[in-house]
DNA sequence: GCACAGCTGTGAAACGTTTCAGCGACTGCT
DNA sequence: AGCAGTCGCTGAAACGTTTCACAGCTGTGC
C-alpha cells in the first residue's frame, strides 16, 4: 500500500541506495539524479519508514516521560519543557501516565523498552521498579525527575524539597502558626517525606521540638485527596485543631481550599493554606494560594539534555542536578496571628 | 548488546522459528521446549524488538493524539480517556502539542506518518493541513476530536458548540445582560465560531438583534489571552462597556476573572463571567465559574474507539458523533441585574 | 504393512531501510 | 600513455522479527 524506497528507486531509474543517499547524504548525489528521486518520492507519495529505519540503525528516535499524573499541571510544564529540547533535536516524546500505579508504571516501562526508546526520563512511584533497574542494566539512559538520585550512578533532576518545606514552615511559623499539619500522600514518595523534613526542621528551629505539627496522608495527590484532608481536619476538635497546612503540591491545596470553605472555615483567617508548585492556577485561586515555587519548564529542559549527552556517551558523567525552590506568599497565609492563642 | 531472538534460540537448542511460536503462540508449542525458551529468554534478558516486529507486521500498535494545548486541563482529560482505551487494547498513545501552530502540527504529523502509526486522534488548527489530508489519501485513519467532521468522510466526536454558546447566552440575557462580549482567539477555530453563532442566536432569540453582541480575540486561547482580553474591556468607557463575558474556555474565563479583580471590577457584581470547558479549576477559581461542560474523558474514550473500529476495518462506516453540552451556574454568574439600566 | 492424520519443530523468505565495498568513467598530472 | 584520484552510482548484506510450507515422527485404523 505505502510506496516503498524500493518502488522510490525503480520508478527514478536508481538503485535503492542512491534513493537512500538522496534521503540521508543529498550532498553526495548529482544534481539531475537527485530531482530525478525527489520527483519519484513526490509521485509516489513516498513517506520514510521509521520502524525500518531504526531496525538498521538500532535505536529508534523516541524518548519516554513517565509522570505520576498527567492532570497535574506541574507535570504538563515540565512535558513541555521536555517536548521543547527533544524536538529541537528530532526526537519523538512518548508521554506515559502512571497515576502513581506501580503496575501502569511497569506496563509503561515495559513498552518502552520495547520500542527501544533512547532513554527514559521518570518521576517514579515511590516503590522500587525492577523494570526501571532492568533499562538501566540494559544501559538505557534514565533520568530521574523531581527526585533526586539515591546514588551517584544515574542522572536526576531535583528540587532542594527539605529547603522547599523549610521555606513554608518557617513562613507559617513566623506568622504564628504553632499547630500545623502537613498534608502528603500516603505512597512515601521520598520527595514528599524531604518536604515533611523540612518543614520539621523549621519547627524545631522556632520552637524547639515539632510537637505541633501533624501528618494527613490523603489517598492520593490530587484535588480529591485535599477535599479528604479538609474533611479530616474540621473533624478535630477547635482545641486541637492545626490553623494551617503545608500541602505536598497544589492540587492537594486547591482541595483543601475547596474543602474549608465548604466547611465554613474562613482563609486564611480562621486558616492558613501554603501549597507547593506554584502552578499557574495557584495564583487563581477562590483565595490566591501560598506556594512553593519550582523551575517546572527547566526541570523538563535539563533533564532532556542529560539524558541526550548520556545516550550520546561520549565521556559522560552522571549529574545530580538540584535546583532552589522559592517560596511565593500569596493571599491564603496572609494573615498574622497570635502564636499564644 | 540486547540479546535477539536468535541468541534466545541458540541458548535452547531450537530454531527461531520456534522462539517466535513461544512468544506468539503458546499452545504450539510442547511444554518441555517452551519451559526451556522461557529459561534463555530470561537467562539473556531477551526483550522483543518493536522495530522489527512491526516492519514485518506492516503497521505499529501505536496511535497519535495531536491537541492544541497541553497546558489546558480539558486536553489532559480527555488524553485520559484516549490512554484508558488505547491501554487496554495493548496499544500505546504518542501525546503531541501543537499550540495552534501549524508548523507545529505538520512536524508531528510527519513524524507520526514516519512512525506509521496505526491511526491519529486530532484537534486541528484552524488551517486546513496538506499533511492531514495526506495522512488521510494514505488510507490513514483519522479522527477529529471537539470539532465536527466537516464532509461524512471521516469520524469526529465533538460536542454541540452552538447549543453551549445559545445556553451561555441565554443565561446572561436571562439575568438581565445585554451588551455582552465574546472572547475568543483570533486562530479562527469552527468549534469556536459556533460558540459565537450560538450565543449570537440566543441574542437575536431574547432581543430581535445581536447589537449588544461584541467579539474580543486576543493573542492565544489561554489565561494570558485573557488577561489581554480583560485590559481591553476596562479599557472601554463604562456606557459602552459589556456587562458580561461568554469566553471560549475555561482557561481564558480565569484569566479574564483575574484581569478583572485586578483592575478593581467586582466579579459578578459588575460583571459576569461564563466560561467553556467545565475544567476542573473552574469549580475553585476566586469566583467559582459559570461554565458550559463537555463530557471529556468520554470525548477521548469514543474517539478511540472509532479509530480502533476504523482501523480493524470490517465495514467501518463513519460517524459523527455529537455530545449535548450542559450549562453548570456558578457564582461568576450570579447576579441578576436591571436590563433597562 | 500401509496410508493417513496430528503434532512439533525447522529453515528460509520477507518486511524497508542503511551502509559499505567496489566499479566505471572521467580528470588532471607526470 | 600511464597512473592516481575523484565522483556518482550500484548491489548486496545486515538489522530482528513473523510467517509459512514442509519435514520428521508417532500413533491409528484398516
Amino acid at each position: 500500500m505505502n510506496a516503498s524506497i524500493r518502488d522510490v528507486a525503480e520508478r527514478a531509474g536508481v538503485s535503492v541506495g542512491t534513493v537512500s543517499n538522496v534521503l540521508n547524504r543529498p550532498d553526495t548525489v548529482s544534481e539531475s539524479t537527485r530531482d530525478r528521486v525527489l520527483a519519484a518520492i513526490e509521485a509516489l507519495g513516498f513517506v520514510r519508514n521509521e520502524s525500518a529505519r531504526h531496525l538498521r540503525a538500532g535505536r529508534s528516535r523516541t524518548i519516554g516521560l513517565v509522570v505520576l499524573d498527567i492532570a497535574n499541571p506541574f507535570f504538563t510544564d515540565v512535558a513541555r519543557g521536555v517536548e521543547e529540547v527533544a524536538n529541537a533535536q528530532g526526537l519523538s516524546v512518548i508521554l506515559c501516565n502512571t497515576d502513581d500505579e506501580p503496575d501502569k508504571q511497569a506496563a509503561h516501562l515495559d513498552s518502552l523498552a520495547e520500542q527501544r526508546v533512547q532513554g527514559v526520563l521518570i518521576t517514579p512511584t515511590a516503590e522500587p521498579s525492577p523494570q526501571l533497574e532492568s533499562l538501566r542494566r540494559r544501559g538505557v539512559p534514565v533520568v530521574l525527575v523531581d527526585r533526586q538520585a539515591p546514588d551517584i550512578g544515574q542522572c536526576s533532576v531535583a528540587v532542594d524539597d527539605h529547603l522547599g518545606g523549610r521555606l513554608a514552615g518557617e513562613h507559617l511559623l513566623e506568622h504564628g502558626h504553632r499547630r500545623i499539619t502537613f498534608i502528603g500522600g500516603s505512597s512515601g514518595l521520598p520527595q514528599i517525606q524531604e518536604r515533611l523534613d523540612g518543614v520539621s526542621a523549621a519547627f524545631r528551629a522556632v520552637c524547639g521540638s515539632d510537637d505541633g505539627l501533624t501528618v494527613i496522608s490523603p489517598e492520593s495527590l490530587t484535588v480529591a485527596g485535599g477535599l479528604e484532608a479538609a474533611a479530616r481536619i474540621v473533624g478535630i476538635p477547635a482545641a486541637r485543631r492545626p490553623t494551617a497546612a503545608v500541602c505536598a503540591n497544589d492540587l492537594m491545596a486547591l482541595g483543601v481550599l475547596q474543602g474549608m470553605v465548604r466547611h465554613g472555615v474562613r482563609v486564611p483567617d480562621d486558616f492558613a493554606i501554603v501549597g507547593y508548585d506554584d502552578i499557574d492556577f495557584a495564583a487563581a485561586a477562590a483565595v490566591p494560594l501560598t506556594s512553593v515555587r519550582k523551575p517546572r519548564l527547566e526541570l523538563g529542559r535539563r533533564a532532556t539534555e542529560l539524558l541526550l549527552a548520556e545516550a550520546r556517551g561520549d565521556g559522560h558523567r552522571h549529574e545530580q542536578q538540584v535546583f532552589g525552590p522559592m517560596l511565593v506568599v500569596r493571599e491564603s497565609s496572609m494573615v498574622r496571628r497570635d502564636p499564644t492563642a
